[in-house]
DNA sequence: GTCTATAATGTGATAGAC
DNA sequence: GTCTATCACATTATAGAC
């Protein structure tokens, strides 16, 4: 299932490792990135949350956008493993249905961090110029949305208006960004409140009624 | 179809104007929002589009969160139309759809100011305590999601667990969260390069789908 | 690994002239 | 309505002691 014509990840995500102090301020600061932004965080307000003072931090990582790399990296190892497993799958129904259930597990448990992974247009500005990232969020992309691999699988952009006048004036970039919406919506503050198992069932409905699987 | 529930808005964003300096500040504002996030907007970078100083725009308004608030409002008088439109429908079904083709025109129209009102966490909590706004908001979430406005219509809290071993264990918060998550998606970098009309087409499309309305 | 102290710059906000 | 000039404070980041 995994495509040949793409290129393996030259690093991954669960090979890097942190120090425990590193990992210290990687916790933090996703909680904070989450409650106010990245730009909205200051190294402060992070020291302050670890009760440390800010150049312990720097001693850690040379700069504020070091840390917000980081930060997703650190966190995102479980979405990377779970990638991993619907590659693996026997085929592609099968692998979208395995990666999208993992996808809103990963997001329930991380309501609060998904809304800043998301929302935030300063993280997604660092992130998308981090290969590590930029490769995991495409391999997320093309396992749920390319409908016919075979004729895709090199460069999603390229897809475009190949078959314009038939029924599929569809381009696949847009039930991608549809469904990462349905998945990133319970991060929603007025979704806190809600039993994360309801959530998990509810939502996974709703994402399958979107993709036509069967639920 | 008003629900007489609820009480009139205090303030009708259409009513409340604005000099033209002031508009000239709250549209540079809402793209810098949108490409930086609030906290990652400094009150600078809104006069050095302008081409003006600091001090004229404080002149202007008082503090920084005012420019967030008048922004909002401002940039928000035809969502305010398009909810009031579909307030005078004559059923449920109609009203709801009318209003959820508005949202999808104006998010549209509005690509990148959407990603800004939904994701930013400085952005939602200012907006929150913020009534005309706080306001606006319940009353697209009410006509968008509320199945039976009769037994609802007064806390949207208190729904929960009523009807539990019914086919509804649903939560209207659920749905109505992944209809906002929907919408915004019309907002996401990547789908910036797509025709207006298509995007449209396809969003409403796949949100109808969620809603089991027929498009 | 953490501290104190400090540099250099940017921040929201104000006073008063034109 | 906009300007120059300024305030008090917060910001990222560094140097060097413990």
């Amino acid at each position: 299932m995994r495509p040949t014509t793409t290129a393996r990840p030259a690093v991954r995500l669960a090979e890097i490792s942190y120090s425990p102090a590193q990992v210290r301020v990687l916790t933090a600061a996703l909680d904070l990135f989450a409650d106010n932004g990245v730009a909205g965080t200051t190294l402060q307000m992070i020291a302050d949350r670890m009760g440390v003072t800010k150049a312990a931090i720097y001693h850690q990582f040379r700069t504020k956008e070091e840390i917000v790399i980081a930060t997703a990296d650190y966190h995102s190892v479980p979405l990377e493993a779970a990638v991993e497993r619907a590659e693996a799958a026997q085929d592609r129904v099968e692998a979208r249905r395995v990666l999208l259930q993992q996808l809103i597990d990963f997001a329930v448990r991380n309501r609060a961090g998904v809304s800043a992974w998301r929302g935030d247009p300063v993280m997604t500005r660092i992130l998308m110029k981090h290969e590590p990232f930029r490769g995991l969020t495409e391999r997320i992309y093309t396992l749920l949305v390319n409908e016919d691999a075979g004729a895709v699988g090199v460069d999603a952009g390229a897809v475009r208006a190949d078959r314009l006048g038939e029924e599929r004036e569809n381009d696949s970039r847009i039930p991608a960004a549809i469904l990462v919406g349905v998945i990133t919506a319970v991060g929603q503050p007025g979704l806190a409140a809600i039993d994360p198992q309801i959530l998990r069932e509810q939502v996974f409905r709703y994402a399958c009624r979107l993709l036509n699987l069967p639920d």
